[in-house]
Order: structure tokens, then C-alpha cells, then sequence
DNA sequence: CACCGATATAACCATTATAGTTACAACGGT
DNA sequence: ACCGTTGTAACTATAATGGTTATATCGGTG
């Protein structure tokens, strides 16, 4: 199976870097930490920027958080850059047949059920922190 | 981003179909209900089969589960249809620059943080049997 | 045995997400 | 005015996905 997007743990990479030298790095920088093209790293600071979690100054270049360290968790992290259609990490076919009891039943629960494993994915992404993470390495 | 495969929805829904029509429904009625081609759920089903979720009659046809639905969990399900590397939900960038202080210690700890939040969803998904699911629609 | 409906599997296809790349416009300080 | 930087568009190769056709095999029934 495919797995959750290598973007949402460079975007993680990426505020690690603002978070510990803000104003001081260049996309080109982060790039060579993260090892990966510049522009990927800017297509990742778009959505970030587009989620309101950091800024920039463009033409002078260097990047800082809109928030504290303590107040971005991975949750919004992942919820920035991980864009899902109606926000919903299971996908689940469409059109069962209606005339079977199964068929007819079987969309709405798994929904439900569903969502609740995303949940609890999410509340503990939730709990973790960018100054708790930061903290490990620094 | 991409959602997780509907493999795993509809391999929820062959199971309930067989768990309440255990060997009276063949691969084509199982199409009709879950409204997709017969070679889809073949494919699915040998997942299943390979997981020792189910078994098949080949050439008469009907199928029938090897535990009791109260014994079979989501969990069980996902992990027969899902196949990961490593069993790692979230993809990690890999070739960080060790010479980057973040870039060293980004991997590890990212490593053990989202494996926690993948064990969340996952012990939530192990929280529900399928005759739990079948009852909603029976 | 011959047939027929069923399963098993390979092969191919169109669609889509992904991550990388090149190219170019715009910004802003020196 | 220059130059390093950011912002985007466009293109590419790769891979997963879900569907489809075709073919082989199985096993019970006439």
C-alpha cells in the first residue's frame, strides 16, 4: 500500500530548522538538510504558509514561525499539508448495491467506525508538540 | 493526498457478506453487491485467504470464514489488505544531512513519534469485531 | 466423459499522487 | 542595477490503484 506522504515528515524537518534558527535559513539551506530539491521545499512552505503557521520574507529570504514551538502540534502539522477529500483518510467505495442488506447498511457504519480510528491517529498527533520534538535533538 | 485504499472497505464488506451467507454467495454476487468487477474481489479475496481470514470452495464456489466473526477485528482486516513497508503507515524521508543537527536527529524521533500514532488508529480499529458490524445491519 | 459455472491469475490499461527537475517571474536589500 | 532569494508553472518518471479481458483450472451434474 502506499504510504502517508513523505511531505508531512519534511514539513516537520522544515519548522525544526525555523524553530531553531528563525530568520537565519534560506529555503536553499533547509533543502540541504532535508536533502531534496528547493523547490519542493517551497511547494511544502506554501502550504504552511497557506495554513498559517509560518511566513516569509520573500526577495531577502529566511523564514519564522507564527506561533510558538509549544503551540504547533504534529497534528497541525500533518493537517496542513496532508490535504484529504472532505478530510477523510479512508477511502471507501461508493455505490454498494442498495438491494442488498449488506450493501445498503454497509457505507454509513464503516464511516463511523472509520472516523474513529482516524481519531485516535490524530488526538495523539495531537499531543505532540515542536518544542517537544526540537528538545530531542538540540 | 491520497486516501487509504478502498481495498480495505471492501474487503470489510466480503466479510460481512460471508459472515451472514456463509458459502451461498460466489464471488459474482459479492460483485454485484459491493458494485464493482468479479476479478476485483477474487484479488481481494486471496488476500484474505493468505491472511487465514477465509477459505474458498474453487469450482463450486462459496466461501467461508476460518474464525468467527466475533474474532475477527478491523484490525485483522486491514493489516490482510494493507501491505506496508516495514508495516510503517507514514513515509519518512530518508538521506537527512547528518551533518545538519536536525538532520540527524530528525529520523529517529519521528520514527517512534508517528509509530505511536499509528498504533492509536490501530488499536482502535482493534476495538471492533466484525459481528459487531454485521449486528448494525442485520 | 463432457459441460458449465465457479475460482485463480496474468496481463494490460487509464487515472492519479508523488517527488523531483527546469525555467522564469518577482521581490528587496546592498 | 545587481544578485540572491522566494513563488509558481510546467514537465517528467515512478508507482499505486481499480477496472478490464483473457485464459487456465477446479468440481459437481447430466
Amino acid at each position: 500500500m502506499k504510504q502517508i506522504s513523505t511531505r508531512f515528515s519534511m514539513a516537520v524537518h522544515i519548522l525544526s530548522l525555523i524553530a531553531v534558527n528563525a530568520n537565519e535559513i534560506t529555503g536553499e539551506y533547509i533543502a540541504g538538510s532535508v536533502n531534496t530539491n528547493p523547490v519542493v521545499i517551497r511547494r511544502i512552505m506554501g502550504l504552511l504558509k497557506k495554513a498559517g503557521l509560518v511566513d516569509v520574507r520573500p526577495g531577502v529570504g529566511g523564514a519564522f514561525l507564527l506561533r510558538t514551538p509549544d503551540r504547533i502540534t504534529l497534528l497541525d502539522i500533518y493537517r496542513a499539508v496532508n490535504l484529504l477529500d472532505d478530510n477523510r483518510l479512508f477511502g471507501i467505495h461508493e455505490d454498494s448495491n442498495i438491494r442488498c442488506q449488506v450493501g445498503r447498511g454497509i457505507e454509513s457504519v464503516l464511516q463511523s467506525e472509520l472516523s474513529e480510528a482516524q481519531s485516535a491517529m490524530e488526538r495523539r498527533l495531537a499531543q505532540t508538540t515542536l518544542s517537544q520534538l526540537t528538545a530531542k535533538f538540540s
